[in-house]
DNA sequence: CTGAAAGCGCTTACAG
DNA sequence: CTGAAAGCGCTTACAG
């Protein structure tokens, strides 16, 4: 039960090997300045290191250095949902195996909820400082203090496509807009002219991306989006001459959800009376819908990867590689095919 | 694109209010040494100190002081496991919960594999200090590592019980010996007398626990322990009268399949030719086998709660309070009844 | 009542 | 080639 004061530091090095504390710490970080100095007298230090079983102190490394090799992940909402089925999940695989294999160790921030949650958010961003950099995730930017952090040179990145803020902040995002269009060619490829797009009511980046995704394969065509706000009639859209259905994908699925409620009530099966095609991944264990995977996991190595390399100066804070849209995976399925030649029932 | 340098520090504050940086750092700290001092001269800089925005810089005041109010998690293992199932998942979210309630961040350290592993988790069980403490969480206790740690003083729990270390190390686990106990009571309640309890070959203390409370129930019964080395035969069993079988429950639940495999092989039914128990959860959603729940959120909240109490030494390391063991919740479950009066198939 | 100083354990110019 | 000094942003005795 001795004190805190048993772990030895570069003085006792220093001490045991009979040069000063500046040689010890020049020494110990690899004498990246590239200082002339004896062979003996580096392996001198060496060995008092090794003997006294020297560890560096984080805190001091970074408060005199700017790295301590520890990431930041800010959440906005609680990192480790209760819902594992949660989409979150992956990324945070991805991003502790990368990590992990970057040697960089991972903070976790989460801001509380509660009375006082934009103060109190606000100065767990702040926080956020404590870390090399940081990656931050959730549907909403607040602006004022990303801002900052921005302003001050440290470096983060976002996971997923952040155009807020004049597009000042990095990401890495999913390319929903092409594989929303490639879903839809696929569509089109089996003779449906007249599509219907369903969206949620919500104008966060990855839904106006997948309807400009649905924009730009159907160009031309009869297509229309619908915006979801109450139930649907799918014998109308059938009866108007609607072929084919796209839904967006959400966290919640409610578009999905909607659509396929609506199959049940008007006893329709896809593709034979319709065809059907997710922008996404549905809920659950529907393997069989058409649609697109997400590359979360990527995502989240490739935000820790990008960030490393802020970090490091490597690349600048503006660059344009440093706002990443990764592919997402067509999933072919079984929902969608040729048109239904037969009359609406 | 400025610099880090854009972070007001207390020296800002005090120019701006006309007062000493250390001033400053007296009233921004809540004064808890109780130095008399002007109202006036408090208000100012707090106003000074809200007007720049400060936010104190976590790493200088972890140097100066000893708290910076995060708590390290080492894992010796990836902290997410991809099989989210893993019974690893429920003591994040309950660790998570905690430490957002009690207004701490979590630093992730992960012991990375490879080559030179032991070194690695060496320097990395040493990087936790950091923090203000670290919970530990893995099969084996790497005893060097941890001992200097505790003899440094380092406030640290163990997530599950710890007798290593000569019952140094305070921990956070559930109590098997007892649970077991309860579910073989159970059994003996309806009216079986040679149980066969079928346990791993390996010797950590919830294995050890799990057997200990078998024993307690079963003491001057024919119950006997079998340690599982390759298949196992149930009619055997039966025929030596064996009418019930108690498992063990591991990560692998190898026990648990093997059983089952040797049920589905002999064509036999729970209860009606043999009652089954399992000393926890089976895998799956087989929800109709009796056992016990590990309270495995509860744990990771209370282990949360008992490593602030050792950090604001509220309570000592050596404490008996710091060495918890939670009880485990009885499941039901249908797979026990009634000794079958007929005899072996 | 308030300021000046030392120190936490490092890194990084800068002298010799 | 190596040492002495300053500084990172705080806290905590200690003087006035």
């Amino acid at each position: 039960m001795t004190t805190r004061r048993a772990m030895p530091r570069q003085a006792d090095i220093a001490r045991e090997a009979g040069v000063s504390q500046a040689t010890v710490s020049v020494v110990l970080s690899g004498n990246r300045a590239r200082v002339r100095m004896a062979e003996t007298t580096r392996l001198r230090v060496l060995e008092a290191a090794e003997k006294l079983g020297y560890v560096p102190d984080p805190v001091a490394t970074r408060l005199a250095s700017s790295r301590n090799h520890m990431l930041g992940l800010y959440t906005f909402k609680t990192t480790f949902p209760t819902d594992v089925a949660d989409s979150y999940y992956p990324i945070l695989v991805g991003v502790e195996e990368e990590a992990a294999a970057l040697g960089q160790d991972l903070i976790l921030f989460t801001g509380r909820g509660g009375a006082d949650r934009r103060d109190h958010d606000a100065a767990a961003i702040r926080r956020t400082r404590v870390a090399d950099g940081c990656l931050f995730f959730g549907r909403h930017v607040p602006d004022e203090a990303i801002g900052g952090l921005l302003d001050s040179g440290f470096p983060l990145v976002y996971i997923g496509r952040r155009p807020e803020l004049d597009n000042r902040i990095p990401f890495v995002g999913a390319d929903y807009v092409r594989a929303s269009a490639k879903v839809v060619e696929q569509l089109i490829h089996h003779g449906h002219r007249n599509i219907r797009y369903l969206r949620e009511p919500d104008d966060a980046p990855s839904s106006t991306d997948r309807e400009r995704g649905f924009r730009q394969a159907t160009a031309g065509l009869p297509a229309t989006v619908h915006r979801l706000d109450g139930g649907i009639d799918l014998d109308a859209w059938r009866k108007e001459g609607v072929t084919a259905v796209v839904v967006e994908e959400t966290d919640t699925s409610t578009a999905y959800t909607a659509v396929t409620n609506a199959l049940e009530a008007g006893n329709l099966t896809c593709p034979r009376d319709l065809s059907l095609a997710v922008l996404g991944r549905p809920p659950g264990q529907a393997e069989h819908v058409t649609g697109f995977a997400v590359p979360r996991r990527e995502m989240g190595r490739q935000a820790v990867r990008l960030l490393v390399r802020l970090i490091t100066r490597e690349l600048g804070q503006d660059s344009p590689a440093a706002r990443q849209l990764l592919p997402c995976e067509p999933v072919a399925g079984t929902t969608v095919g040729p048109v239904n030649q037969g009359s609406p029932a």
